[in-house]
DNA sequence: AGCTCTTCCTGAAAGC
DNA sequence: TGCTTTCAGGAAGAGC
């Protein structure tokens, strides 16, 4: 569940303790869930952390190879995704470890970088500094940061559900199923529209809805649904400000008609059936092909 | 091209 | 009450 806001906050607590810091030993727990884990042993001890950035719903640690780095030629990023269930945060050696703590990075200061995952659907790997564009051209576009022009572009013509296509990826990066609700409700445009019969309007309505859910849950540190907490421990706020995700049988901010929920492009879907009515096609399924 | 289904995993919640 | 089943979901892959 961690989407962009909540990556975005993990992200910046980070920025505020780990920059400058240098790995010296690396533990690790259960290890199914790392590319691979000899190499983060291998490769991890002697290198600092320069710089951290957010890829979507990747954060990437940049590392820099001090002199008892193993290769000091080579240059790598650690890369993170919290998956449903991950934290990654600075403590102390002495503090409680939580339940799910799977990787341990020694820092030269005393403290640690901690990995924490109940289901382990995240993922933790080391990509070589000459990998690195070809990982980032596999997502799409930063949403908060792509233009009208642009957003139209990627949607064009595509003929999949707008929520399955607001999923996706490569189409946009960092968007997970809390967003893409919130951001269709306050579009007031249905999750099972097809994105190519979107209007110049909607598409606008769509973009602006986006940028202003994204900006206001980071800016409430993200939503806390399954247990999501910052780098520093602290829960997010902007679960109390949704509008459609979780809200099944509630009454719409807006008018008042009772919140549905449907799985739509495979994912369970909260809309509003007057404010985002229902495209007429799509719903019935009539796909027809030509008898051949 | 795009849809559905499956897999990974655990804990909460629903069902019996 | 207590055990069993179902469900949730990000991403990737299979199969249609």
């Amino acid at each position: 569940m961690p989407e962009l806001p909540e990556v975005e906050t993990i992200v910046r607590g980070l920025r505020t303790v780990l920059p400058g810091r240098t790995i010296v030993s690396v533990r690790l727990g259960k290890t199914d869930f790392i590319e691979d884990p000899p190499a983060l042993a291998e490769e991890l001890p002697g290198r600092r952390i320069e710089k951290i950035e957010r890829m979507g719903k990747f954060i990437s640690l940049e590392l820099s190879a001090g002199p008892e780095a193993k290769n000091p030629e080579r240059q790598f990023d650690l890369i993170v995704h919290l998956g449903m269930t991950g934290w990654l945060g600075v403590r102390r050696p002495d503090d409680p470890v939580a339940p799910h703590t799977h990787a341990f990075f020694e820092l030269e200061n005393g403290h640690e970088l901690r990995y924490t995952d109940i289901r382990r659907f995240g993922q933790i790997r080391l990509v070589p500094a000459e990998g690195k564009s070809a990982f980032s051209e596999r997502l799409g576009r930063e949403p908060l940061e792509i233009s009208a022009a642009e957003f139209g572009k990627r949607l064009a013509g595509r003929r999949a559900r707008i929520k399955a296509l607001l999923l996706d990826q490569r189409v946009f990066r960092g968007i997970g199923n809390i967003y893409a609700d919130e951001s269709l409700w306050q579009a007031r445009i249905h999750p099972a529209r097809l994105a190519a019969r979107l209007n110049r309007a909607e598409l606008a309505r769509l973009r602006t809805a986006i940028r202003r859910v994204l900006q206001h849950a980071i800016q409430d540190r993200g939503s806390s649904i399954s247990n999501f907490v910052d780098a520093e421990g602290q829960p997010g706020e902007y679960q109390q400000r949704h509008r459609a995700y979780g809200r099944e049988s509630k009454p719409c901010f807006r008018c008042g008609t009772k919140i549905k929920r449907e799985i739509i492009a495979g994912r369970s879907s909260f809309f509003c059936p007057r404010c985002q009515p229902r495209p007429r096609s799509t719903s019935a399924r009539t796909r027809r092909r030509p008898t051949s």
